[in-house]
DNA sequence: TTTATTTGACCTGT
DNA sequence: ACAGGTCAAATAAA
């Protein structure tokens, strides 16, 4: 624990000497005739996200110094990974308390958006899949918006209560950008049909599809049907994800890119991320199709190296209990211990007071 | 046979 | 009244 806070302590610093660096270079940019306008408004952007993720860590660090979390084991949260070519070690650990300080603030229902841009005629309804299972339910004309908006609901909604709903629009300036609005938390234990419910999920082809109730012919022909062992590696076109927390109207994750992730095989599960963690909308991040088990049967997970910029993200973990396992487990993982021990995480699962827990309000 | 999707109708909030 | 959201019967797919 010491020695994480010690590596948080070097996060910190890197961060702020990052923002010094960047900050000298707008000085030198702002005197220079040759530089442009927006060389000198992505320098600053940088410089405030470095300062950014800088003060978020410090008020993770001061909210862990209050008590606020319950979590014994200092590995299970505190050592973040990135998603951003700078410090791989900080961008998860941000949105997870700039979630967590947001859904502080829920009293009602969550409610949050996230932009999913899907490049070179990637499979989209596999890009914009989040690891839950979904049913659409409904599906609508938006006034003034070309195309209309889908309706999906917690396939669990009847047998386990859960009432996570999301709609998925798809943009009108931008037709590879999708908005998917979500609402509600998971309530419900994914189970492991996960990969079925995936195979037979609504092909979100939105306005290509059809664009209303009853264009179905254009709708057959543009649905991508392809096998899970291809369409796995198809997806690897630049898949840009933001988040947005509707009550704050602040992108509560940066944007990011995942430039052609390289994906180790087809997902027996995606739940991994399910209930606790997917309820998250930073969690949410995480596309199944970046989480490949070793073999189906053994349940053992890889995270595929995403190449999240310069370092990758892999991690392993051996899982075979319950889903909530499953998803202690991606959380375990994340932490750098490349594979995680099923006792170790009863031993967390018994430690944590969900209630507390950091992703939840 | 079971499960998912489609889609017209209905409900609700403004 | 209207737009957005949801229901549920019909239909399709596995």
């Amino acid at each position: 624990m010491e020695s994480h806070l010690k590596l948080e302590e070097a996060d910190l610093i890197s961060d702020l000497m990052q923002g010094k660096e960047l900050t000298k270079q707008l000085h030198d940019h702002m005197f220079s005739s040759s530089s442009s306008h927006e060389t000198k408004e992505v320098l600053l952007e940088r410089i405030l996200l470095s300062y950014d993720k800088a003060l978020t860590k410090l008020k993770w660090e001061a909210n862990v110094g209050n008590g606020e979390t319950k979590i014994t084991n200092g590995n299970m949260m505190g050592s973040p990974c990135s998603f951003t070519n700078e410090n791989p070690k900080t961008e998860v650990f941000d949105q997870v308390v700039k979630h967590r300080s947001v859904s502080k603030r829920r009293k009602t229902m969550d409610i949050w958006k996230k932009q999913v841009k899907v490049c070179l005629g990637a499979v989209i309804e596999r890009s914009l899949d989040d690891g839950n299972s979904w049913r659409k339910y409904g599906q609508k004309d938006i006034l003034r918006a070309n195309f209309p908006r889908e309706y999906y609901r917690c396939t669990h909604k009847h047998t386990q209560g859960c009432l996570a709903t999301k709609h998925v629009q798809k943009s009108d300036e931008e037709p590879t950008t999708y908005e998917i609005t979500y609402k509600g938390r998971h309530t419900c234990i994914q189970a492991n049909h996960a990969n079925k419910a995936f195979s037979s999920r609504a092909k979100i082809c939105l306005g290509e599809h059809k664009h209303h109730n009853h264009q179905k012919n254009e709708a057959q022909e543009e649905k991508i049907e392809q096998p899970p062992h291809e369409t796995i590696f198809t997806f690897s076109s630049e898949l840009e994800v933001k988040i947005e927390d509707l009550k704050t109207k602040k992108n509560i994750f940066p944007s990011f890119c995942f430039p052609s992730p390289s994906i180790g095989s087809e997902i027996e599960d995606n739940n991994i991320f399910s209930d606790t963690l997917i309820e998250n909308p930073f969690m949410e991040c995480f596309s199944p199709a970046f989480l490949s088990p070793a073999t189906s049967e053994s349940n053992i997970f890889c995270l595929s190296p995403c190449h999240f910029g310069s370092s990758g993200l892999g991690l392993s973990v051996q899982t075979s209990e319950s889903d909530i396992t499953d998803v202690v487990s991606a959380t375990t993982s994340i932490t750098n211990s490349p594979i995680v021990n099923l006792d170790e995480l009863n031993l967390f699962l018994d430690n944590v007071d969900f209630d507390t827990f950091p992703m939840h309000p």
